[in-house]
DNA sequence: CTAGGACTTCAAGTACACTTTAGGTCAAGA
DNA sequence: TCTTGACCTAAAGTGTACTTGAAGTCCTAG
C-alpha cells in the first residue's frame, strides 16, 4: 500500500504519516524503490496512533504506548491516562449539558450558567482545594471526524 | 476578588487570565489604583470560558459563545461544536474500553486492537468514504483537572 | 523521449495558546 | 524609610505538532 492510499484510508495527510514515522510511532515500512509500501500491520497501528492522538496523547505518550506495550512503565501511562480521559468525559458531558440548555433557552445568560456549573462542581469536589490544579497540563486534542 | 484570588479559586495561572481579558473572553473588570479587582459575575463568566476551553473550544469560539450569545451565528456554533463534542465523547470511549482491554490483557497486541477498532468502525460507517475527511480540524483539547 | 503525477529528503515555516522577561507601581509591615 | 510581595504593561519567547518549500527520483502513458 502506497502512502497515497494510506491518506485515503486513515484521512492523515502524508506528512503526517511521515512524521509520524520519524518520531516512531509506527515501524518504518519497506521500500519498492524508494517509496514506502506499508502492509495492513502498518495501517491498524496507524488507527490506533491515531485514536490515541485523538484522545490526547502527546506524540511522546503514543510513542509510549506502541514501543513499550505490555511494561511497567506502560501500564503507569496506560493508567494515568485513562483516568485523564474519564475527567475529560465528565466535562465533555458538563459542556454538553450547558450548550444543549442554552440552545433550549433554559439558560438566561452565561454567568447564570457558570454559576450553575460552580455549584454542582462544589457539591462534589472539596472546595478548599486552593491553587495549582492545573499545573503542567497536558493538553488532551480531539478533533472531529469519524 | 484580586487577580491572585481568582487564580486561587479558578486554577488557572493569572497570565491566562489578562491574556482572555486581551482576546475578550471575559470583561475587563474595574480597576482599584490600577489593579484589577473582579467580581463574582466575573468568575462565573471564567468558569464557562474555562470548561469551553477544556472542550475543545478556540480562544476565538470562546469568543463568539460568550460575545455573541443567543443569536443566530451563535446557535449555529453551539450546534456545531455540539456535534464536535459528541464525537469527541464517542472517540473516548473507544479508547477507554481499548485501554481497559490492554491493561487487562484481553488483547495480544497493538495491530491486534487496531484491527478490531477497524472492524467495528467500517460496521458503522460507509466504508468507500474516501479522503479529506479532517481537513482543517479545530482541535478539541482537554486538560485533566476537576 | 518526454510529461505528469506520486513519491522522496531535509530544512524551514506556521498556528495556537499561553508564558516569560523586563522594567515599573503600589500598599503594608519591620 | 526600606523592603517585600502582589500587581501592572508590552514585547518577546516557547512548545507542540505538524505543514510547506525546494529540489530531486521514479514509473507510466502518450
Amino acid at each position: 500500500m502506497t502512502i497515497g492510499e494510506l491518506t485515503r484510508r486513515t484521512g492523515l495527510s502524508a506528512s503526517a504519516i511521515r512524521y509520524y514515522e520519524v518520531e516512531r510511532l509506527i515501524p518504518p515500512p519497506r521500500r519498492r524503490s524508494g517509496r514506502r509500501d506499508f502492509d495492513s500491520g502498518a495501517m491498524s497501528q496507524l488507527v490506533v496512533v491515531q485514536l490515541a492522538r485523538d484522545s490526547g496523547f502527546s506524540i511522546a505518550e503514543v510513542r509510549s504506548l506502541v514501543t513499550e506495550f505490555g511494561r511497567e512503565r506502560w501500564r503507569k501511562l496506560a493508567q494515568r491516562k485513562l483516568g485523564e480521559i474519564r475527567s475529560a468525559s465528565r466535562r465533555l458531558r458538563v459542556m454538553t449539558n450547558l450548550l444543549e440548555k442554552l440552545l433550549d433557552c433554559e439558560c438566561p445568560d452565561i454567568e447564570f450558567c457558570g454559576r450553575a456549573i460552580s455549584r454542582s462542581r462544589s457539591g462534589s469536589s472539596p472546595k478548599t482545594r486552593s491553587g495549582a490544579s492545573s499545573r503542567a497540563r497536558p493538553p488532551l486534542s480531539l478533533r472531529p471526524k469519524v
